[in-house]
RNA sequence: GGCCACGUGGCGGAGUGGUUACGCAGCGGAUUGCAAAUCCGUCUACGGGGGUUCGAUUCCCUCCGUGGCCUCCA
């Protein structure tokens, strides 16, 4: 079975082949760090982490390079820096920020099953790389310098608009796009724009400034996927100057990903910066938009408060990710029932190996749904059903550990034991209606109750839990 | 205004020009002292209207609805 993946390029589903076939180089458009991530934020994390895992397990797990950026400069960030290290020199005080937020990133992404990516730049760690792109692209006449700020001169790349298919004409019919004196032409977008003293800056050939945000990403993909296999500045091999994967949320193909295109491009000399571009749908709230204004803005904090972050992975992983996903509480309280089961099923389960129809459903433009129902299918065969739970990231606790994450509330565990053994007690003796009425006891106190025989000594034994 | 997605049964959600998706919930049965858990079985569908076709949920047109991009955004 061959891997298949949509490219937004060609808006077809295209079999995937590595330009190295030993060796897969993907790049993921990470977050901006000034807050806390929402739930949306987590979808391109575990959807690309998916896809990171199910690489390593074609091409193995050395074979594979995964990219996801930090964007630790922007102005958002800037201004929440100013905001909350007033006095603080700009370039340290974003760094002190960005840290702190990172840090609670990767806490979250963690949670929620996510791998730690191959790597994971620093725009502020490569904006040598930012000047040195923009230097070349003024040398070969793509990009121009007025008024301290570095612009790309759109018209110069005829292919510009080709991933999100659009012409010159319908942008310009748009007519939202902002003209500033200084342009050229009023699709040019920044490149290198001037800093004030408070705000964070590095030395450039234009001054002192900061990039602008599309420049970053051809940075980092440039120093981390391209580089290191023997592409760069002084390779013209446009092959080598290409990586393979690039992915992102739907909202990003333009103008973000569309500009990465024209700066690599017309930079490094290749027809294409990423052969495979990937973007996933969007994400709604009970049926609403997510917006602060409506109050449903959640973080992904939040909500591992409440739910046990593999609930929330498969929640995400219940819809293919092109399509747009209403995220409701009672999608996740399915989605836990549903891991309920399978880590009780699998509670005894060797290490498994991974059922073909389970790779063969991921294979396929990365169809976790199907993936889902093929798991399904395995309900009877735990060792698979383990195997493949563990290839999608899944099982990471213990099955007491799991147990453990239901919130246990109030309930005194000694006096459930012993409400337990007087009904067992009481059953023995026949006298069921005092049994019932201690069982009846329990689930007002939340509690259910399993009753099962004891597989050596045919005893009546009973395990409970804590139903929500 | 321009460009682009999506709309499947009570709910979630794949897929396909003619054949059971799958899951959750429900219902029926087995089991149980009665339940729970488990196992077996089972009902409900393809937004509206046209068209192409022997036949469309699947292709085309159109309408309605929802969402995205065009400005920061996963």
């Amino acid at each position: 079975m061959s891997l298949k993946l949509y490219n937004t390029l060609t808006r077809t589903k295209e079999a995937f082949e590595p330009i190295d076939p030993a060796h897969v180089r993907m790049y993921v458009c990470g977050p901006t760090v000034y807050d806390f991530a929402h739930i949306g934020n987590a979808r391109p994390v575990i959807v690309f982490d998916v896809l990171f895992r199910l690489l390593r397990h074609i091409y193995g797990a050395d074979h594979v390079t995964y990219v996801r950026n930090i964007t630790d400069v922007d102005d958002k960030i800037n201004a929440r820096a100013m905001r909350d290290f007033p006095g603080v020199p700009p370039v340290e005080a974003i760094r002190t920020l960005t840290e702190t937020t990172y840090g609670q990133f990767q806490a979250d992404v963690a949670a929620l099953g996510c791998l730690e990516p191959s790597e994971t730049p620093r725009a502020t760690e490569h904006v040598e790389t930012m000047v040195a792109l923009i230097e070349r692209l003024i040398a070969r006449g793509y990009a121009y310098e007025a008024e301290g700020h570095a612009l790309f001169h759109v018209p110069a790349m005829p292919a510009y608009g080709a991933l999100a298919r659009r012409s010159l004409d319908d942008m310009i019919a748009g007519a939202r796009v902002d003209v500033a004196p200084y342009k050229r032409d009023p699709m040019d977008f920044v490149l290198w724009k001037p800093s004030s003293a408070d705000e964070p800056g590095w030395p450039s050939p234009w001054g002192r400034g900061r990039p602008g945000w599309h420049i970053e990403c051809s940075a980092m993909s440039l120093a981390t996927l391209i580089e290191p296999f023997g592409g760069g500045f002084a390779c013209d091999d446009p092959l080598k100057n290409t990586f393979d994967i690039h992915g992102g949320g739907i909202d990003l193909v333009f103008p973000h990903h569309e500009n990465e295109i024209a700066q690599t491009c017309c930079a490094l000399g290749t027809p294409q910066m990423a052969r495979v571009w990937m973007h996933n749908g969007f994400l709604q709230v009970e049926g609403e938009k997510m917006s602060k204004s409506l109050g449903n803005f959640v973080t992904i904090h939040e909500l591992l408060a409440d739910w046990p972050g593999e609930v929330l992975r498969f929640n995400m992983l219940k819809t293919h990710y092109r399509q747009p996903i209403d995220w409701t509480v009672r999608g996740m309280e399915e989605s836990w029932r549903v891991l309920d089961d399978w880590y009780a099923a699998t509670a005894d389960a060797g290490p498994g190996t991974v059922a073909p129809t389970v790779v063969e459903a991921l294979s396929d433009d990365l169809n976790t749904p199907k993936a889902v129902a093929e798991l399904h299918g395995l309900r009877s065969d735990p060792a698979a059903l383990a195997g493949a739970l563990r290839l999608l990231g899944f099982l990471a606790d213990t099955p007491a550990e799991w147990a453990a994450r239901r919130p246990a509330a109030s309930v005194d565990a000694a006096a459930v034991e012993r409400l337990i053994q007087a009904r067992l007690a009481a059953r023995k003796a026949r006298n069921f209606a005092e049994g019932d009425r201690i069982r009846d006891e329990l689930a007002a106190m939340g509690v259910s109750l399993k009753d099962g025989k004891d597989s050596a000594t045919g005893e009546p034994v009973t395990t409970w839990e804590v139903k929500r």
